[in-house]
This record gives structure tokens, C-alpha cells and sequence, in this order.
DNA sequence: ATTCCGAATTCTGAATTCAGAGTTCAATAC
DNA sequence: GTATTGAACTCTGAATTCAGAATTCGGAAT
């Protein structure tokens, strides 16, 4: 029997609209956001905005500007790096402990190619398709996988904070640029080490992945 | 001329009462927190309480308990291990991009090394008083002065999580137990790879130094 | 004794209002 | 023209109230 789902709270949803608002450039850097405002557009009361806000600002990405509102964060092509070198960090743990827990149970690592050959594909087929949006996507589910698989979880959640921001800077590339197709082969390579059980080759496969990547978003944003 | 400190909002005041009572121990795991009663003994309106309770339930520390108010979450053993290897991770890019700082400038180094000796020598002070609550502070101070000699001002922020975890973990133990006094040589060891400048080497030190003491303080845990 | 159902209760989320912090603007003085 | 000051304005934080979600309890039925 299907669990059901109770509606999530008011907070939750502005919470939800507004970030996603931010991470997919509707709402750019610096955007003036005004509580009143936001409660009208979205016909909610302003406590709930209110609290949204509330949890925005713990997030990092909406600031005060001194009691005439909140602005959207800038994005600092300087924490570009200090993001992805986060998530090198982070994903070259993932990645290690994940080739580990291959390495000690096969039917786990069948299980595991299996999937993440599936999101390969999703992800070649968007990059057929030219269709950016759901490259991005995939990007985050293939990762995400790999968080899964590590064991530890409270991975998926230490990354969440590095992935919106550069969520947000990727977004602000994709309207002129796409997602390098050698990430795809980058991924493939990842998996292979991981389900063949070689933790310090995935490990550092991960790690330099993301630190390529650091540098081609960095360069593609220095263009705009 | 000084900067005049605008006074906190009442939910940040009331989240740094709770957040610390937790990290304290003074609030158990489960123990049982009603809003409205908060506010009453804190002496504000329940907004500012729920606005805190949403914050501290963003960042894992209290849980709903389905309309009959929240609770502080469990302290599950389990986790300190997962907390530890995320740790080991952050704390181990901390280390190495400090010693690569000292390596390439000798004025960065000393001055690290002179504050660096501060706080272990306060470290060593408290251990010789049996002052454990000192301990748990020069710790924290010690690593913190890692992370921002890392460059990277992130990464405090990213540790934030884990050392609160860890903080619950340590109060519980702390009751019955010292910290064990090799952190202290430990900590000394990490410094003076750091400051001179080898960065492998002060990574692989902080590594081993979490992993070492997720093991002693899950030990303990497991006693009591 | 167990199960079911409706009522009572507890508590939260949201709406509304009030107070006041901090910014902006307009008038005045130099 | 520039600097200063006080008033007006914008917006937030907090207090209060209302609505209702979800839990608990007690009584009735089996």
C-alpha cells in the first residue's frame, strides 16, 4: 500500500519555488525579493514567506539589504573553486567507499551498473538531444547515485549546499553554452572503477572530474 | 572606531539557547520540545520559537513527532562514523591546502605556526587542569584555525554540521571520560606538516587523526 | 478482551496586526 | 552646490489569533 503523502507545509513550497526560481536563473543575482510582494504572487499570507526567507538566508542564497528586503546572493566566480574543490572532497569519498563496498559484494556492484548505466544513457540522450536542462538533471542523478551508493548517508546532504550554488553558476552558463560531452566518458570512467572494486582509481577519477569541471565553468563564466 | 553590534533577532537568540542546550546535553536526545512552552520559558511569542524550530529542524538536530510537538533527534552511534569520514575528508583538503599556503609563503606559515602553538599549548593547559570543557573548545578552535588557514571559506561552514553531531557525541562521553590526551600530540603532528609545507603528508595525518577518533569516541559511546 | 468510532485535545501552520528598525527623501542652513 | 537633520516611508520581526491537522482518549460494540 502506497504511503500518502501529506501536503507539504506553505513554508515548504515558497521555500521550493524560490529555490528553484534562484537556481535556474529566473531569479538572477542580485534580485530584489520583498515579502509582501512574494506573499501576493504566490497568494499565500506573509509568514510563510517569512519563514521561507528565514531559510533561504540559512542557506546562503538570499542576503538582507538592511530592512528594504532580501537580494538574491551574488555568484562569486571565486567560490566556483572553493565549491567544486568541496565537492572534490566529498565526491572522491563517495566514490572510494562506494568501490569498496563493490569490491566486498558483487551483486551489489552488478546492481549498481546497472543503474548508473541507465543514467549514462539518459544523459547521452539529452546530449543527442541537445536538451541542456535535462543534462544538468542527469548530472545530479548520476552523482547522487554514487552518494547513494557510498553507504554514508549523510553524503548527499554534506554536498547539497556546493551543488545549488554551482547549480546556479551552470545555469547561468547554459543559456549560451552546453555541458562538455567528455563529462559523460568522465562519468562512464567512474562507474567502471567503482564496480570493478578499485577504490584509490575511483577515488581519484572523481576528483579530477571535478576539478576539470571547476575549471571549465570558471572559464566559461570569466566569457560572460 | 568600533562597529556597532545590531542586537540578534529573538529566533536567532532563540536558536543559539536551544542549539547550545543540545549541544550541551542539558537537552537530551527525545527530549521533548513544545513551542508554546518554549516560548514561555524564554519569555518571547511563539513565532520567534517556531522560526527557530525550523531552522534547528533544517539543520537535523530537533524532528516533528506528528503534531504533538518535536523532538532533539536521536544520537545514533552509527553516525558518528559517518560524521568522521566526511570530517576526514573536509579536514583532510583543509590540511593540505594550508601546507600548500606555508609552502609557498614562508610569512603565511610562521604566523600560523605562532597561533597554532597558541592554541595547543591552551589545549595542553586544559588537559593538565582537567578543564575537559576547554578541551572540547581548543579542539574546535584548533581545527577551525585549519580550515580558515585553508584558503578556502567554505569549508568551516561545511565542517559546521558534522562538529555539531560530534559535539552532542563528545557532551554525552564527556560526562564520564576525557578526551584522550594523544590529540593533543596528534594536533601537534598536523601543525608541523602544515607549516612545513607538505601537504600530502599533513592530509594523510588529519585523516588518520578523525579516523582515530571516530573509533575512541564510538567506543565510548558503546559503554555507557 | 479487542476493535472501532467519534469527540476532545494538543499542537502546529498560517493569517493578520502592531511596533519599530533602518533607509530614503525633502527641506533647511551654510 | 554640499551637508545636515528630521520626517516619511518601507519593510521586517514579533505578537496574537484563528483554523485545522493529527493524536489521544473514552465509550460502545463485538
Amino acid at each position: 500500500m502506497k504511503l500518502i503523502q501529506t501536503q507539504p507545509s506553505l513554508t515548504q513550497q515558497v521555500y521550493d519555488v524560490i529555490a528553484d526560481e534562484i537556481c535556474d536563473g529566473a531569479l538572477p543575482a542580485g534580485a530584489h525579493l520583498v515579502q509582501e510582494q512574494l506573499a501576493e504572487r504566490l497568494g499565500v499570507s506573509r509568514q510563510p514567506v517569512q519563514q521561507a526567507m528565514a531559510l533561504l538566508k540559512a542557506d546562503g542564497m538570499v542576503e538582507e539589504i538592511g530592512r528594504r528586503g532580501l537580494q538574491v546572493t551574488p555568484l562569486d566566480l571565486d567560490f566556483v573553486r572553493h565549491h567544486y574543490d568541496i565537492r572534490a572532497a566529498l565526491d572522491g569519498l563517495a566514490a572510494r567507499m562506494a568501490a569498496t563496498r563493490c569490491r566486498d559484494g558483487k551483486a551489489f556492484g552488478r546492481k549498481l551498473a546497472e543503474r548508473g548505466g541507465e543514467v549514462l544513457r539518459l544523459g547521452e540522450t539529452a546530449v543527442r538531444n541537445g536538451a541542456v536542462g535535462d543534462q544538468v538533471r542527469h548530472d545530479a542523478a548520476f552523482h547522487d547515485l554514487i552518494y547513494r551508493a557510498s553507504g554514508n548517508p549523510l553524503l548527499a546532504r554534506a554536498a547539497e549546499p556546493h551543488w545549488r550554488f554551482l547549480r546556479r553558476a551552470m545555469g547561468d552558463v547554459l543559456r549560451h553554452a552546453e555541458l562538455p560531452r567528455e563529462i559523460w566518458r568522465q562519468h562512464a570512467e567512474i562507474l567502471d572503477a567503482i564496480v570493478a572494486g578499485e577504490p584509490s582509481r575511483a577515488e581519484e577519477l572523481a576528483i579530477d572530474h571535478d576539478l576539470r569541471a571547476a575549471k571549465t565553468l570558471k572559464a566559461a563564466l570569466s566569457e560572460k
